[in-house]
DNA sequence: CATATGACCTATG
DNA sequence: TCATAGGCCATAT
C-alpha cells in the first residue's frame, strides 16, 4: 500500500544533499504528503537496500537519531553522519545549521566561512 | 475487529 | 527543558 507515497519519499530523500539533514517532517511536506511523518519512517524502513538511499541524513525534529540507543543502526547513522563532517553536540545535530533548505547553499556554514 | 507499537510532529503549559 | 495531548497511520498481534 502506499507505493505511490513510499516513492516520493525516496526520491526526496535521495535529494537531501551531502552534509545536510532533513527531519521526518520536512521529508513528508516536501514529499507532498502533509504531516504524515511517520509514514517517512515505513517508507525508509522498507527502502530497498538497492536504492542506496542517504537515509542517515534523515533524523527526528529534535536533531536527534531516531534509533533506540543500542541499536545498531544508530551508530551506522552516527558514523556517517560525522563522515560527512556533520557534527552532534550531546546526540544532537544543530538544525539551524545543517537542517537542509531546498534551494538555499547547500554547504554547511563552516564551509562557506572559510571561503569568506 | 481491537489494541499496541513505532526510524514522528506541533502546540501548550 | 520536561510533560501532556492530539494528530498521524502502516503493521503486527
Amino acid at each position: 500500500m502506499n507505493e505511490d507515497a513510499y516513492e516520493r519519499i525516496w526520491e526526496t530523500v535521495a535529494s537531501i544533499p551531502r552534509g545536510r539533514v532533513a527531519t521526518y517532517g520536512q521529508v513528508a511536506e516536501l514529499a507532498g504528503l502533509g504531516r504524515r511523518a511517520r509514514l517517512v519512517g515505513h517508507a525508509l524502513q522498507r527502502a530497498p537496500a538497492s536504492l542506496g538511499l542517504p537515509w542517515h541524513r534523515v533524523i527526528n525534529a529534535r536533531g536527534q537519531i531516531a534509533f533506540p540507543k543500542n541499536h545498531a543502526n544508530r551508530r551506522r547513522q552516527l558514523a556517517r553522519l560525522r563522515a560527512e563532517d556533520v557534527a552532534l553536540r550531546d546526540g544532537r545535530v544543530d538544525l539551524g545549521r545543517y537542517r537542509w533548505r531546498p534551494g538555499a547553499a547547500e554547504w554547511p556554514e563552516e564551509y562557506l566561512a572559510a571561503e569568506r
